[in-house]
DNA sequence: AAGGGTGCCAACCGCGTTTAG
DNA sequence: GCTAAACGCGGTTGGCACCCT
């Protein structure tokens, strides 16, 4: 075959299912060394038996270091319906206003949890569609009441939205807690871990550059000074979406304080390109070691990893 | 305590678009 | 300019955890 790219990647060879914690390291350590130029080549290169496609949707929804975990703000969330209202299921359009949340993300909240909220009677199956196209002006109307409404009632469950643990958006809830039966095998993964190179690698390094970066800005003063502007006016339903602008990741106004390299936020570079010496680590370090890992991967568990190193 | 129902999320599927050759 | 693979996106669903009875 003279034209073309190469062939796929060969699909009876590739492993399928959740990613497991040394999959994910194998693929942070690529990627931190080798960028992502090629996703379909990436995963034989890495020693992944995973589909590039896969490798992909891991890094970009999970994996990337300014990846946001946890509860959606109402600000957020007003956004989501705002932006939704506008543009319709462009999931990837919406996720570009909101720093460090992913297609994927938000089209679970806005289908768990919004949309229900908009539409209580509308069911999982007829709902895709059929209330996302803005040019349907037959019922836009009724549309905007309804997002009006939602915004309203985001606005005024806000206090209990952030700790109660009855909140509609329980984000993260799997991700933090896992079952117990997999605790002894994932402590053995956890040791496995612990012989790679460079693991240990990031760990020190992290702890070599955490005097040097910059502050974290809060995603919500973010959202207020990026992208919200209008949106606490409930009347305001009908903006244009083109009041507001995508998250540039390129502006300075970075929310997880690292510095952007081919495009995106290279954590993993930057923490292994840091010279200065090794410190020993305090408790507190430590602690903000593991707050750190905890949000950046989605090994949860890195408490017991801390166990464990100790 | 057990079993069924429900909610939720991670990941896969498939299609349209982009791009390499 | 054409072809085919890669990429990117939106839709969908499998399976786990929690809740209710």
């Amino acid at each position: 075959m003279g034209k073309g790219r190469a062939p796929c990647c060969d699909q009876s060879k590739v492993k399928r299912g959740p990613w497991s914690p040394k999959e994910d390291l194998t693929l942070i350590t690529f990627i931190q060394k080798h960028g992502h130029h090629n996703w379909r080549s990436l995963p034989k290169l890495a020693g992944l038996m995973r589909c590039g496609k896969s490798c992909r949707l891991r890094w970009i929804n999970y994996l990337r270091p300014d990846v946001k975990r946890g509860n959606f703000s109402k600000e957020e969330e007003g956004a989501i319906i705002h932006l939704h209202q506008t543009l319709g299921n462009k999931w990837s359009k919406i996720a570009s206003y909101l720093p460090g949340r992913t297609d994927n993300e938000i089209k679970n909240v806005w289908n768990t949890h919004l949309k229900k909220r908009l539409f209580p009677n509308s069911s999982r199956s007829s709902s895709y569609s059929s209330i996302s196209c803005p040019q349907d002006r037959t019922t836009e109307a009724n549309q905007n009441k309804n997002y009006a409404v939602v915004q309203e009632e985001g606005n005024s469950r806000d206090n209990e939205s952030q700790d109660s643990p009855s909140s509609s958006h329980l984000h993260g809830k799997n991700m933090h807690k896992k079952p117990e039966l997999h605790e002894a095998n994932e402590l053995q993964e956890i040791q496995l871990l612990l012989d790679l190179d460079d693991f240990d690698d990031i760990t020190s390094a992290f702890l070599q550059t955490t005097e040097t970066l910059l502050p974290v800005q809060p995603l919500d003063s973010l959202l207020q000074t990026h992208t919200l502007t209008g949106f606490h006016n409930t009347g305001g339903a009908t903006q244009e979406a083109t009041e507001l602008q995508p998250f540039d990741h390129s502006q300075p106004e970075i929310p997880c304080g690292f510095e952007e390299t081919n495009g995106e936020f290279d954590l993993w570079s930057q923490l292994v390109e840091s010279n200065s010496p090794t410190p020993s680590p305090t408790s507190e370090e430590f602690d903000e070691w593991l707050s750190f890992m905890d949000n950046q991967t989605y090994f949860d568990d890195f408490t017991l990893l801390g166990e464990v190193c100790l």
